[in-house]
DNA sequence: TAGTGGTCTAGACCACGGG
DNA sequence: CCGTGGTCTAGACCACTAT
């Protein structure tokens, strides 16, 4: 039997996850929450003020509770979105989409990323360029059934990362880290001589299980870190 | 002012990180911090379950509540111990020290770690073997004055890494990810070609604003990479 | 079985800040 | 101003578990 602030807890987190409630949407007050359950305002405050920790919602006296802005400001994030990584850096950043097709998912890709073979995805492919030089180029594919909106997007004014980070709530990402030497292509397109290291970041993210996006982002190893600052996590339940 | 819940919390995150009570051992029980400090046991409570829900301790019915042993299980220690990192993933491990000496951190050092010139310091390199084959080369450069232990400690039975995790607890971490070619002398310890790519993890290490220790981890871009799984973080406060 | 933490209540006072 | 969230109280009952 799952506890009371629990349950609201869960409920109001998967309003937000769902897209229910939407980001800037007021959340019901206190006193409503507390008259849905038939609990007291202790519980209902308990469960509210765990989302507001863990950045779900935002608190605020006299005017109530908000659903919190798409992720933004959390460690993660700073190996998130390339843009606004370079402007918050004080750089010029511009980016092109290369290519961009509407696929079925084949059976080797469907293996890797966990999916069922079939599924619709856009398959694109994004160079960004910061200061005038190439910075990384960006092999992503969108999983149409989870995020159907992808189908009419042209990411003319947003790439591909920061489009999702603002119309998707993620609620679970895979990273993983490696250095390559770059091949033909992949050099010319950035710049560089072939054989040169190339950071890679591959990225995968989740919506309640369904899988979001894929991306792997391919940057010069002269021309890009990954950093971040942890603390020790909370063993969140 | 800061609310009495918050107090509690500090000043039992304060004993913690500080060594004043030790991983393992029991902290007062709620009715003793609540005649402590002279408030209920619901006040007490909060402050004992935040500090539950960020990992710092444990808590037992009957029993009562302890410190919780060093960070391991977390989701950042996948990128930090590099011999667990391959136990676990059922390969053999082995390492040793290539050189130890202690120093006075020189200037330009010291703006790096944006600590004092002239601190005493104890200056490691390690190799990681993983299957009898080079996996790692570790510099790294632990801080005497905040971690006095570590000037007697040989590193015989267990990696620097390894030691540090267990001995100190760390509140803030910040790590750097790079792809750089091998020079001549890491291609060398490394069994590799020079100018092939590697993957470097630079990461210092504080405790209550002091520097533990500083890292560079260089590992051949072919035989490793980084891999983590992430949630969205809370802003912790 | 006894004592701990887990949860909950039905109030209360206050600081803040939007209207 | 006045309703919101922030905090706190002095109880309560219960589940769990070490002993």
């Amino acid at each position: 039997m799952k506890s009371i602030h629990q349950s609201i807890y869960d409920d109001i987190e998967t309003k937000i996850m769902d897209g229910t409630w939407q980001p800037g949407q007021r959340i019901p007050f206190e006193h409503e929450l507390e008259r849905e359950y038939g609990c007291s305002r202790m519980t209902v405050n308990k469960a509210l003020t765990a989302l507001a920790d863990r950045g779900m919602i935002l608190r605020k006296r006299r005017a109530g509770s908000f659903v919190a802005p798409p992720q933004i400001d959390r460690t993660v994030m700073e190996i998130q979105d390339i843009g606004a990584d370079a402007r918050t850096a004080g750089h010029d950043y511009t980016f092109r989409i290369l290519s961009s097709k509407i696929e079925r998912l084949g059976p080797s890709e469907a293996l890797k990323l966990g999916e069922e073979a079939g599924k619709e995805l856009l398959r694109l492919t994004c160079l960004h360029i910061v200061d005038h030089k190439p910075h990384a180029i960006e092999h992503r594919v969108i999983m149409l059934d989870t995020v159907p909106r992808a189908r009419f997007e042209t990411f003319e004014t947003k790439p591909p990362g920061s489009w999702l980070l603002e119309q998707v709530p993620w609620s679970e990402a895979r990273h993983v880290i490696r250095a390559v030497a770059a091949d033909g292509s992949t050099a010319k397109t950035l710049d560089m001589q072939k054989g040169e290291p190339c950071l890679v970041l591959s990225r995968q993210t989740w919506q309640s299980g369904r899988t979001v996006t894929f991306a792997e982002i391919i940057h010069p190893g002269d021309r890009y870190q990954f950093a971040g600052v942890f603390r020790p996590l909370s063993a969140t339940a």
